[in-house]
RNA sequence: AGGGAGUUAGCUCAGUUGGUAGAGCGCCACCCUUACAAGGUGGACGUCGCAGGUUCGAAUCCUGUACUCCCUACCA
């Protein structure tokens, strides 16, 4: 106890030794098999090369939040870590880095690059965790698993083969998005839509006769050399006799037909559309309804290939360039005119997307999107907020199917082999040598790997050991919550639920929390090619962990997005130093504290217990009530304000100022009554503090007289399990003390509008209204005198009012006129102004609540309950007025 | 184009069943009062985007409108 504490809080000497110490304890650790109800989290898994973001460290808080709130409230909490390859995304890192020293992935050849990343990972790989450490996630660590582990590539298989056993895996050639320099397909998700300023052209395509050319109008002219049609709406009157015929392509010559389709629409452009089935997906739709041919214009690198006649070899946008000169000089070009529309970018690469035909492999959604909508329908899984509801059930109404593969190396290869003999495909769990059909061993395996998304659909369960029936899937799954932006509902909390359903029986979770996403200070989303992103482990060195923690927390109000304010963090980290400045004070007065045996209730005596410490007691009732309330209703913000409230101006601006003068007073049972609140309330504020500020409550914690083990799992407070201590709080006190603290305010108000030197002590007079608020100030006088430091204090009737300051205080039945004497003090023209401020707001006050009481039909249709307190309100302003009336008489 | 969200104090944001607008930061004044200047005390500042409507009473409910943002989809 009599250990010296720093006058700030220093949030680097805590931190790693706190966390480090949790970690040998124990106490992340979940069991598989306990009698306490379990509570798990699955978290999203971070890209195991990556660095860890703000939206990572707001992730993290929610999360942690949870687990430490519900690790206290008695449950076997495990919150399970896991890191993610990400295919894309990590393979271009290892691929640029490859750049560097001259060498290209495909001249290195697949299994070194390969080995290559797996040797990033390894340099890389737990960067991430230790970075985790530091925001202090207390997560099972020994359950961390990376998604190419043998384990979670178990699951991998056997899901690929299982969904292709019941033909809900196919392979075919379809349009998929293509990035060029990535050179492999992206889901639909995978781009991003920006506004572009374009160009329409408008060209003209002969007909095959020569009687007449129809112009069609295109934002992107070199993909003509791919027409196969051109579309016309059936109803148009210009084109109806033309449908049929054939027309001329420019350039090339090559002939195709006039063909007509409602897609089209008369009234944009000119009514005449080019069909280039390869290279649109509208396109593609027609070309498919109308057997069109499909021509692909473009190799694998997104350049234009042989079947682009004299443009092969070129860029897309050098062939638009070229196509658009000869068509010009072809007189081809009727116009050009600028064109704002949108054009997906890949959101790896920038790259324009080029739709572009593969082979590639799918997964049907329409069989496992069924399910995944009824479980969010019926409610079984809850969206908090409740409006992400719809937008996930819009998507699913709407879903595609899902282009799984990917012509990456780095990630799981998807589990097909082709047999070099009879072409057949086997379709495997594990590895083959021979072809299941003929035997032979002249076998290849598909080249390509899964899309990343694959595998974390999977997550929930195949971090639990699943194929295997384990131990820890029959107590965890499903989880609690999954916590997560809005950013990827659709790429990831959508297909775990299906997936969960479909392999599970059962959802994956129960409550989807999804909280909003940190933009900078102009708004826009944080990004490293922006350059605006802040490192959190910047901000955890400047301010702490708990800081940032804690300003995360008070900000999670409704998912909504927010915009990042490092002044809040700085906010918050005062409010850390205040703590422990108030925890260092606090204890200082304890240095001759009996501290009670173990086992003993450590409880006050009754007896000699000050009407502070009841009103704190008091206090300490109700910031229980409301931070349990809030934390079950998931308004974290609200919990989180109401502590801060709590501790700062309840605990510290009042309590500790009037507990200082029983302190250095001369009772003994007083002040040993008051040593055993305050012990126990910093208990109590530690452990409530916990969840949301865990290195700091568990620092102080530690030094407290009345203590646990640790503070991690220590109970949390809540009004059942703390009802003995409690108990000694008073309403009554809590009356009192708030005439009491109106009754300094007024004081401190004079003081301060008048000027008043802190240093001078002032003589003052309270006029009370009847004996009972006479015996209350008069127990009082204490505090009265030391915190509106007073050299004179009498209480009792007004007595002498002239050149007075006048402050009359009025509540409940009580009515106090604070009366400063102010002569040699000060001039009186300041409260003069003082005075006549409060009158008029006094007088405005009163006009209003006149009129609303003398309206008949407000009292005929408000509540009973807010008519009397207009009522009351109305008394209580008329005689303040009154007061504050004579006294400006007085000194004018 | 469709869907969703937002618009409250200089800034960042609260405001849960409609009942005289709140916090933090910033600002002004006075204070190093023996826990804390990352502090204390006091103070100033908002016709709640705009226009209507319902109501005794609207930031809150309804209608319309402006602006901002996000998502989905895309007309070549």
């Amino acid at each position: 106890m009599s250990e010296k504490l720093s006058d700030r809080y220093n949030p680097a000497d805590v931190e790693g030794r706190t966390y480090a110490w949790w970690e040998k304890e124990g106490y992340f650790k979940a069991q598989d098999q306990s009698t306490k109800p379990p509570f798990s989290i699955i978290l999203p898994p971070p890209n195991v090369t990556g660095f860890l973001h703000m939206g990572h460290a707001l992730d993290h808080t929610v999360q942690d939040m949870l687990i430490r709130w519900k690790r206290m409230n008695g449950f076997n909490t495990m919150w399970l870590p896991g890191t993610d390859h990400a295919g894309i995304a990590t393979q271009s890192v290892v691929e640029k880095d490859l750049k560097k020293s001259g060498v290209t992935r495909h001249e290195l050849g697949r299994e070194k690059f390969v080995e290559k990343i797996w040797d990033w990972k390894h340099q890389y790989g737990d960067r991430i965790y230790s970075q985790m450490r530091r925001l202090g996630d207390s997560c099972d660590w020994d359950r961390a698993v990376f998604t190419l582990d043998e384990s979670a590539s178990k699951a991998v298989r056997k899901v690929f083969v299982s969904l292709h056993q019941k033909g809900m895996i196919y392979r075919g050639k379809r349009l998929v998005n293509w990035s060029g320099p990535l050179e492999t397909a992206i889901s639909d998700l995978e781009v991003e839509h920006q506004t572009v300023k374009g160009s329409l052209y408008h060209i003209s395509y002969p007909l095959e006769d020569g009687s007449e050319s129809l112009v069609v109008a295109t934002t992107r002219p070199e993909t003509m050399l791919g027409d196969t049609a051109l579309c016309v709406h059936p109803e148009d009157p210009r084109y109806k006799a033309l449908i049929g015929k054939n027309v001329v392509i420019p350039l090339i010559n090559r002939k195709i037909k006039i063909i007509a389709d409602t897609y089209v629409d008369k009234d944009f452009g000119s009514g005449v559309v080019k069909i280039t089935p390869a290279h649109d997906f509208n396109d593609y739709k027609i070309g498919v309804t109308h057997n069109l041919e499909f021509i692909n214009l473009l190799t694998k690198k997104a350049e234009m290939n042989e079947n682009a006649g004299p443009y092969k070899g070129l860029k897309v946008q050098e062939a638009r360039k070229r196509v658009l000169e000869d068509l010009k000089n072809g007189n081809f070009l009727i116009k050009e005119e600028p064109h704002i529309h949108s054009v997906g970018h890949c959101s790896r690469s920038g790259a324009v997307v080029e739709p572009f035909l593969s082979e590639q492999w799918f997964v049907k959604m329409d069989q496992l999107a069924t399910p995944a909508k009824r479980v969010v329908e019926s409610g079984t899984i809850r969206f908090e907020p409740e409006s992400w509801t719809k937008v996930y059930l819009h998507w699913l109404n709407n879903i595609e199917d899902w282009c799984i593969s990917r012509q990456l190396w780095w990630g799981h290869r998807i589990p097909v082999w082709y047999c070099g003999d009879c072409e057949h495909q086997t379709v495997s769990e594990t590895d083959i040598t021979a072809c299941e059909k003929c035997g032979s061993t002249k076998l290849r395996q598909d080249e390509d790997v899964l899309d990343t998304w694959f595998s974390s659909a999977l997550w929930p369960f195949s971090t639990m050991g699943w194929p295997n029936e384990s131990e820890t899937l029959k107590t965890f799954y499903p989880t609690s919550y999954l916590v997560t932006g809005h950013d990827i509902i659709f790429f990831w909390v959508a297909r775990m639920i299906m997936m969960g359903l479909e392999f599970q029986r059962d959802v994956p979770f129960r409550t989807v929390y999804v909280h909003g996403l940190i933009r900078d200070s102009q708004g826009r989303k944080m990004s490293k090619s922006l350059g605006n992103s802040i490192d959190p482990v910047d901000m955890i060195e400047k301010y702490g962990t708990d800081a940032l923690r804690f300003s995360f927390a008070a900000h999670l109000f409704s998912g909504k997005d927010f915009k990042f304010n490092e002044q809040r963090i700085e906010g918050y980290r005062n409010f850390m130093n205040k703590i422990w400045n108030a925890a260092r004070f606090a204890l200082s007065n304890l240095s001759d504290f009996n501290t009670p045996a173990e086992g003993t209730a450590a409880l006050p005596n009754k007896a000699h217990v000050s009407v502070f410490d009841q009103w704190i007691i008091t206090k300490l009732e109700q910031v229980t009530k409301e931070v349990e309330t809030a934390m079950e209703a998931e308004r974290f913000s609200d919990a989180a304000t109401a502590l801060y409230q709590f501790i700062w101006n309840q605990f510290c601006d009042w309590y500790i100022e009037f507990t200082k003068p029983i302190m250095n007073g001369s009772n003994h049972e007083e002040k040993a009554a008051t040593q055993m609140v305050i012990a126990q309330v910093l208990n109590r504020m530690m452990r409530l503090l916990h969840p949301f500020a865990p290195f700091i409550s568990e620092e102080i914690y530690q030094k407290l007289p009345i203590r646990g083990a640790a503070c991690i799992v220590d109970q949390y407070p809540n009004l059942r399990n703390d009802k003995d201590f409690l108990s000694l709080g008073s309403e009554q006190a809590a009356l009192e003390i708030d005439v009491v603290k109106e009754v300094i305010t007024a004081i401190r108000n004079i003081r301060g509008e008048n000027r008043i030197s802190p240093a001078v002590k002032i003589n003052v007079r309270l006029g009370v209204n009847n004996d009972h608020v006479q015996k209350l100030l008069g127990n009082n006088r204490t505090a009265l005198m030391t915190m509106g430091r007073i050299e004179n204090l009498e209480v009792g009737a007004d007595g002498d009012l002239m050149k007075c300051a006048v402050a009359p205080v009025v509540i409940g039945d009580a009515s106090v006129n604070v009366i400063i004497p102010l002569e040699g003090l000060v001039d009186f023209d300041e409260e003069i102004k003082r005075i006549t401020k409060t009158i008029e707001k006094l007088q405005k006050d009163i006009s209003m609540l006149t009129a609303k009481l003398s309206n008949e039909k407000f009292i005929a249709n408000a509540d009973e309950d807010v008519v009397a307190a207009d009522r009351v309100l109305l008394s209580q302003s008329k005689v303040q007025i009154d007061s504050l009336r004579d006294a400006l008489v007085r000194l004018q």
